[in-house]
DNA sequence: TACGTTTAAATCGTGTACGATAAACATGGG
DNA sequence: CCCATGTTTATCGTACACGATTTAAACGTA
């Protein structure tokens, strides 16, 4: 059953991440939701719930404790007071550069090739679309 | 970057095995457990970390609760006592029939053909292979 | 037999995930 | 302007995950 490979190679992938970002002080999530906001801050939380598959029920407590250790300030949208709106702190920033290697060294890992990741991705992506559209 | 993709599919193929699981009263993992146990109950819960790349951390309390839900059987291992023995019950066991459907409708889900799940699994594998050994 | 080492589960604390619900705010129609 | 409706985030309870530690049993060697 493909949910086994998906489900453990998920789990190996974050193992593999972890001693990456363990230096960083960053867990593998907070991680992912860093990524997203270092291609472009600010954003909302439904915006970053929304590349991630998330939602405010996870993200909140995970964005209060980015903010607890000063890498990303939250703030209320003043144009619309629901939304709440995620900035990356000076911190936050810096921190891009100290993670630069970090996705290198995680391909690394792997043991694929470049092509092998590539077509892997696209598969991947492919599945993503049939089971959202079910 | 490819964890990206895994770890939304992942949680794209839990969230389609839920409407399909909810009936018969267990979570995704939970599945994932009672399924290795069909394959051959009973497993020590060592053996069943193996295959799902869990530790006893995470299995005991889930073991605990497929317990407390009448579908396995804990017990210690009478050879040697420091392994506990997991069995399927009467229940357990006959859940098996009801979920015979489930792969059926997951893989249906995933939009894929056969020929196109095939290869996605063989890659997974690969990339979990090179994920553990690094 | 005694004892240090290894192994298997369990326990504990922290951090995701997510369904269900609530609270605050925006918006459109009357 | 008021209210019904929808949207956005937050809160709560339950269930994984996992690192670190603990407990108990098995094993090896003197």
């Amino acid at each position: 059953m493909m949910c086994f490979d998906l489900y453990s190679a998920n789990h190996d992938f974050a193992r593999v991440y972890k001693p990456l970002l363990d230096p960083l002080g960053l867990t593998y999530p907070q991680y992912l939701v860093m990524v997203t906001l270092w291609t472009g801050a600010p954003l909302s939380v439904g915006k970053i719930g929304q590349r991630l598959g998330l939602e405010s029920n996870t993200l909140t407590p995970m964005l209060k404790r980015l903010e607890a250790i000063g890498l990303v300030r939250r703030s209320r949208d003043s144009l619309d007071e629901r939304r709440v709106s995620v900035d990356l702190t000076e911190s936050g920033r810096a921190l891009e550069a100290r993670a630069a290697d970090v996705p290198n060294c995680a391909s690394a890992a792997t043991g694929l090739s470049l092509e092998e990741m590539r077509d892997l991705q696209i598969r991947l992506r492919k599945l993503q679309k049939g089971l959202r559209s079910s």
